[in-house]
DNA sequence: CTGAAAGCGCTTACAG
DNA sequence: CTGAAAGCGCTTACAG
């Protein structure tokens, strides 16, 4: 790193330093609009607002001297006076997993038709962070929050906040909270997966990661048992195995169920990124996913059908999820804490090679 | 997507309904702790502010009535009166690349310090978009801005932007913009990977992505044509192939290489993304990266050792540059637009599989 | 449609 | 350390 130089105010290439500042100008307002257009400041607030009370000529006057003047409308004072905001803060566990960058996506898209601002924030699992970032935004007045709790969240701690702020959350939900849902079906996508592997032929398949009390692996175990018993098989503990949610994770696990004494023929992952691991893991050995033991992820993120072999994955479609999430708490936003509601969003299996059911170059 | 179900206010498993709103109760303000403390506004206002003026046994006072009370710090109100703000805008050109959420984390991770909350807007390379975003950060009091300029982007449009307010560009710069830059070394990083290429005996190496106009590739294609010179080798227009900076980017700009009457066996690709879409597309056509054609990406990004074969990259250290951007912004906030500064950041070759120098199972 | 007045919740001098 | 006063930039009734 021997290289990393730090020139201050030199040039780079092309690059141009910057001027000296601006002479410390005082702040344009709508005293100085309504001055220059010849009209009072409640017209000008009023034409900011859209208000139709206000005839084309003075309007226009009014954008000729806000575009003169530089006008910048100051969104706090506002919001200030009105008690009202356009911030919509976003409470992310973990955005080095695709998945949850998929669904800040669809919120950030839903915010953008609605001229409301998305705040994000990644909490990287940590509780502390978590509460952190929840009263900082609070502080800068979010209108309501989108929420994946960080492992480990109390219920009881975001009650007290979700008592007073519109909040959703989304995949993830805590046993006793309150406030909005937006999930998958992960019982009947679990199950539907295990069903597939189990119509292989496999007798041996393990459910691969995810901590115990999430909620989301309480389904999709759920589901997994579903269909296990489903199928007549038994539902041996050994193949249950918890693991973070991440890369390591999934390597870690996959290590565990093919150390038994009767190892593992097929796997459920409890997400993508645990089943990139297992992927990762068996490359390790020399063993190839679909061939030597079948793979199966869950939230289908755009790497699935990237990995050699494509990951077979229950697809939950997470830009869909976070629009819809976006969209639920906006409308409790308009009309009122009371105003939750719950959404369950399809969890459909994509099938590719890793399960083994169709040949490796299929699902590209 | 038949079973998506909507339930408005009904229950999920053990998920509970909201309870009927609180009553719309007056916000709790300053005068409210000052008088249940039995202290002065201006009092409440100094320990809020962390001043050494007030003697412990009020403070306690004055946090306690916090505590009592609920009470939520109101930063737009205070931001109002002091015309400062701690929000830094993140404008990014494109969050679904992994590379820039990378460079993302870094920022929020250098903003936890220092109580500044980040504000994060996805343009997707679209500059309309990208002005809108900007003037909604503006509009919210955004003390400062990184950006990542959308392909397209206009310097003069941003400099009327970066002469008002402080800015620091990311990864990617304007050719005549102002304000602070912080980049890695692209030339360096770039002659690197092409003299490794040269030295594993490639005589047909291609460049592979990047649209006509980014600085970042004009960096790495100078790189680029400066290590083939040192080989004696000549530069080939029909081996410089523009794409787009993403997968399918790379997927096009391979297959145009490989329909050449003399086809290429190595490529730099102009980043990680188009490296993927290069290794898709060999998988493909049943050809291997590292035998067959030898890819080497940019950037590093965390999915490049998990590819098969494991992707070559030059490593730029996502996340730290991330960290320098917002330490640079911040200072320039600190002290004024005119301590705009130039950070240029290491960029190592990193060899793994891809590029035929060492065996696949290596560098995993 | 317009103008004057009040007030959102805080910080900032300023006099005690 | 404390208290009273002013003001940041806007919106909101309210009277014309």
């Amino acid at each position: 790193m021997g290289e990393a130089s730090v020139v201050a105010g030199a040039e780079i290439g092309t690059f141009q330093v910057a001027p000296p500042p601006a002479a410390e100008t005082r702040r344009v307002t709508i005293v100085d609009i309504a001055r220059r257009a010849g009209v009072s400041k409640s017209t000008v607030s009023l034409v900011l607002a859209g208000s139709p009370l206000v005839r084309e000529a003075k309007r226009a006057r009014v954008h000729e001297a806000i575009d003169a003047l530089g006008y910048v409308y100051h969104r706090g004072a506002a919001s200030l006076r009105s008690a009202r905001t356009s911030l919509l803060g976003m409470v992310i566990n973990d955005l080095a997993n695709p998945f949850f960058m998929e669904l800040a996506i669809g919120i950030e898209r839903a915010c953008q038709t609605s001229d409301v601002v998305p705040f994000i924030a990644n909490t990287g699992e940590n509780v502390v962070r978590q509460a952190q970032v929840i009263r900082l935004m609070r502080e800068h007045g979010a209108a309501g929050l989108i929420i994946c709790p960080a492992i480990g969240t109390d219920a009881a701690d975001l009650n007290a906040l979700t008592d007073r702020l519109p909040v959703a959350f989304a995949m993830r939900r805590l046993h006793g909270g309150r406030g909005s849902v937006v999930v998958p079906d992960n019982r009947l996508g679990a199950r539907r997966a295990t069903a597939h592997l189990a119509s292989l032929g496999h007798r041996r398949i393990a459910f691969l990661g995810g901590m115990p009390g999430m909620i989301v692996r309480e389904e999709r175990l759920a589901g997994f048992r579903d269909a296990l018993a489903e199928a007549g098989l038994a539902a041996d503990p050994a193949l249950q195995v918890e693991a973070l949610p991440n890369r390591p994770g999934g390597r870690a696990a996959l290590a565990q169920v093919l150390g038994l004494p009767h190892p593992a023929t097929a796997c459920l992952c409890f997400n993508d990124v645990v089943a990139i691991g297992v992927l990762h893991g068996l490359t390790e050995r020399g063993l190839m996913a679909g061939r030597d033991m079948a793979v199966i992820g869950f939230d289908d993120i755009a790497e699935a059908r990237q990995m050699v072999p494509p990951l077979t994955s229950v697809a939950v479609d997470g830009e869909g999820l976070g629009e819809r999430a976006a969209a639920v708490l906006l409308r409790q936003i308009a009309a009122g804490a009371a105003a939750s509601e719950s959404v369950i969003g399809p969890a459909e299996l994509v099938v590719r090679a890793s399960c083994g059911a169709t040949p490796t170059s299929e699902g590209v």
